[in-house]
DNA sequence: TTGACTTGATACCATATGGTGTTATATTAA
DNA sequence: TTAATATAACACCATATGGTATCAAGTCAA
């Protein structure tokens, strides 16, 4: 049974990762700056962004002395994806609450 | 900083919680019935079947003796909407990979 | 009623996780 | 060269997590 890209929804299991990918989704930023953002440390941050790297969600660029870190959404959109694997139950419900207005009118 | 349903994607982040998700979008089903599709213990399958009932991501009722889970995929559409915050981001590289292959065409 | 079945609850274990602090290395700028 | 900066690499800690085993309790059927 394919359950989907692991990594990525581990990372994404994290609040503060989800946070820096949204901050992510804005600009590139060193592990410094992204750092500067929280309230944890600098060596706390730079868990986070391996966690986010392993997952494939970002990818990483040495620029000098800064390694600059970058929004890789593809696998976002692979998560995404695979729950889309549910979607037909949501429009199942859908049909099943269209119905039921439906059945309501004719009881008026 | 909306960070998204915390319960959920902590639920979603096990692949055999995901596997169970899978599982209970064909039938409802009872923790032993679940148990049974697994190679860990029913205490191992029940823990699974809790965290997945903190996220909402399934509902449970009791029926003599025994408690049926039930798919409420309103909580993963939760998650899959939230994941749209970074859909933007996909279009813009759609448009830069279309703009790639313009590019391309112009210069033959 | 009695025994089999399904679950709940608890205690326990090993490992993973999020976090801190310190030290070392590499890069930049004066 | 030297001092400041940015990060890497560890060691370490407390707690969370996934898993097991065991026992108690409710439920069903003979």
């Amino acid at each position: 049974m394919n359950v989907g890209p692991q990594g990525a929804f581990r990372a994404l299991s994290d609040p503060t990762r989800r946070s820096i990918l949204m901050l992510l989704s804005e600009q590139d930023m060193s592990i410094g700056e992204v750092a500067a953002r929280f309230d944890v440390t600098r060596g706390a941050i730079q868990k986070h962004l391996s966690v986010l790297q392993d997952g494939e969600l970002i990818s990483v660029r040495t620029v000098g002395r800064e390694r600059i870190n970058h929004l890789e959404p593809d696998s976002i959109r692979a998560v995404s994806e695979w729950l889309g694997y549910f979607s037909r139950y949501w429009d199942q419900r859908l049909t099943s609450l269209k119905h039921a207005i439906e059945n309501e009118k004719e009881e008026k």
